[in-house]
DNA sequence: GTTGCACCTTGACTTAAGTCAAACATCAGT
DNA sequence: ACTGATGTTTGACTTAAGTCAAGGTGCAAC
C-alpha cells in the first residue's frame, strides 16, 4: 500500500485534502521494529516523531535503581513522540516496540514546515497535545493522589469502558508491564489482584480478569473504599 | 493600558503583527480575582483559557482525603488552562488565585476561530503545550521514580537555576504548598528540610535556602545518594 | 516430551512517608 | 501590642508499598 493511501487513513490526518496527504507521504519514512528494539532513548536528540501501522510500542522511563514507568502503551493508529517536533529539545522518555512493529516517521524540520502552511493540520496536532496532557494529568493525579488499588481499580474500569462493557477483559501486555504502567512493581500488583479476587470484585485468570463488582472497583478508583 | 498593547508584550503571543494583536484584544476580556477564589474547579465545563498579568495563580487536584497535588504555580505573563481550549472538555484541574490576580480571559469558540486563521498563533500554541507536556513527564518522573527527599533537591535546583545561580532562593510560596507542588504534605517536608539542614546541603531560614552543597543536592536529586 | 526462560506468585522483612495531635512561629489587621 | 488565622515544626504511631529471596507456572524451541 502506498505511503499517502496510508496516510489518507490516519485519524490524526483526517479532514487533510489529498493535496496534504501526499505532501505528508512526501516527507514521511516507513520503519521497521522488532521486539525489544528502541525507537529512541531518554536523552536522544529530538529528531521527529513516529505513526504505528501495526505492533506495539511503549513510551517509559526507568529510575536508576531500575524500576519503570510505562507513560503510555500504544497501537496503531497512534502517533508517539510529537510533542518532540514543537520543543526541539531532547526527548524526556524512551520508547521501545513490544512486538514487531512498523511505523511512519516523519522528520522534525519538514514536519514544521508542512504544519506552517497547513492550519488544518496544526489544530489536530493541538488537539492531540491537549489529549496527552489531559491523560498525563490523571496519571498524575493518579500517582500522587491514589493509591496502588485506587490506581488499578481505575485502570480495569478504563479496560471494561474500552471493552464494549462486556464484564471480561482481555490483558494484551503483561502484568509486568501493567506494574509499571500503574506506577508499581510486579509483586505489589500480584498480591494486590490477589486481594481484589478474595473479595469478590474481579475474577483473575492467566491472561484475562473478569470484573465481578463494578460499584465496588468504582467505590475503590474514588477512595470511597478500601481493599480489606 | 489598552488591551491590545497588552497582548502585544505577552509573550505568547509574540511574533503576532499588530492585526492580529487587535484580533485578540477585540475577544480577550480583563477579569480581577481576589486571593482564595477560583478561577474554575475541576469539571467545570473548558470555556476558554487565562493569560495572567498580575498576581499569582495555583493548578491543582484534591483527593478524596483532602490531599492536594499541585500541578503549577504560575505568574504574569504565563497562561493556564490552554489545552482545555483544544479538547472542548471540562477542565481536568482546579485553579485557583494566590494573590489578588488580573488575568486576560479568551473565550475558547471565538479563540478557536481566531487560530484557525493563523499559523502563527497555532505554532504558538503548539510550543506551549508541548512544553507543558514536558513538565508534566517530568512531574510524573518524580512522583513515580523518586523520593521525596530526590524531589525536594530537584525543586531546590531548580529554583536556584532561576535565581541567577545565586545561592539563597528567597521561597516565595508558603513551605505547605511547596509540599502540594511536590507529591507530599507539610510535616514531610518539614522533617526533610531539617534532615538536609543537618546534612550540610542547605541552610533553611523562614522564607528562604541557601543551597550550600550543590553536588549533593544534584546526587541526591538523581538517586545517587541517600539522606541518611 | 524436555529444557529453558520469562513471567508470576508468595512469604518475611524493611522502610518511606502518611496520620494524628500538640505546640510553636509568623504576620496582618485591629 | 494584641489577637486570631495561617503556616510550621515535632513526636509517637501506623501503614502502604518496596526489597530480597525462593518457588511455581506456562509457553516456546529444540
Amino acid at each position: 500500500m502506498d505511503i499517502t493511501s496510508i496516510i489518507a487513513c490516519i485519524p490524526l490526518f483526517e479532514g487533510l485534502s489529498p493535496q496534504q496527504c501526499t505532501a505528508l507521504g512526501a516527507i514521511a519514512v516507513r520503519k521497521y521494529y522488532s521486539r525489544g528494539q528502541n525507537f529512541f532513548a531518554e536523552g536522544d536528540e529530538g529528531i521527529g516523531f513516529y505513526v504505528i501501522l501495526s505492533g506495539k510500542v511503549k513510551v517509559f522511563k526507568l529510575s536508576p535503581e531500575g524500576k519503570e514507568q510505562i507513560f503510555h502503551i500504544l497501537e496503531t493508529p497512534e502517533p508517539f513522540a510529537e510533542a518532540a517536533v514543537f520543543t526541539g529539545q531532547h526527548y524526556p522518555a524512551s520508547a521501545q516496540a513490544l512486538a514487531e512493529t512498523i511505523v511512519l516517521f516523519f522528520p522534525r524540520q519538514k514536519f514544521l514546515e508542512l504544519i506552517s502552511l497547513q492550519p488544518s493540520l496544526a489544530l489536530s496536532m493541538l488537539a492531540l497535545l491537549s489529549q496527552r496532557l489531559r491523560k498525563l494529568t490523571i496519571l498524575v493525579e493518579n500517582l500522587s493522589l491514589k493509591e496502588v488499588p485506587g490506581r488499578l481499580a481505575a485502570y480495569l474500569l478504563y479496560l471494561y469502558e474500552h471493552n464494549d462493557d462486556s464484564a471480561t477483559v482481555k490483558l494484551d501486555i503483561s502484568k509486568n508491564q501493567m506494574a509499571g504502567l500503574l506506577g508499581t512493581i510486579p509483586e505489589t500488583l500480584s498480591r494486590i489482584l490477589k486481594r481484589m479476587n478474595e473479595e469478590k470484585l474481579i475474577n483473575v485468570s492467566t491472561r484475562s480478569i473478569s470484573i465481578l463488582d463494578k460499584k465496588g472497583l468504582t467505590d475503590l478508583a474514588e477512595g470511597a473504599r478500601k481493599l480489606a
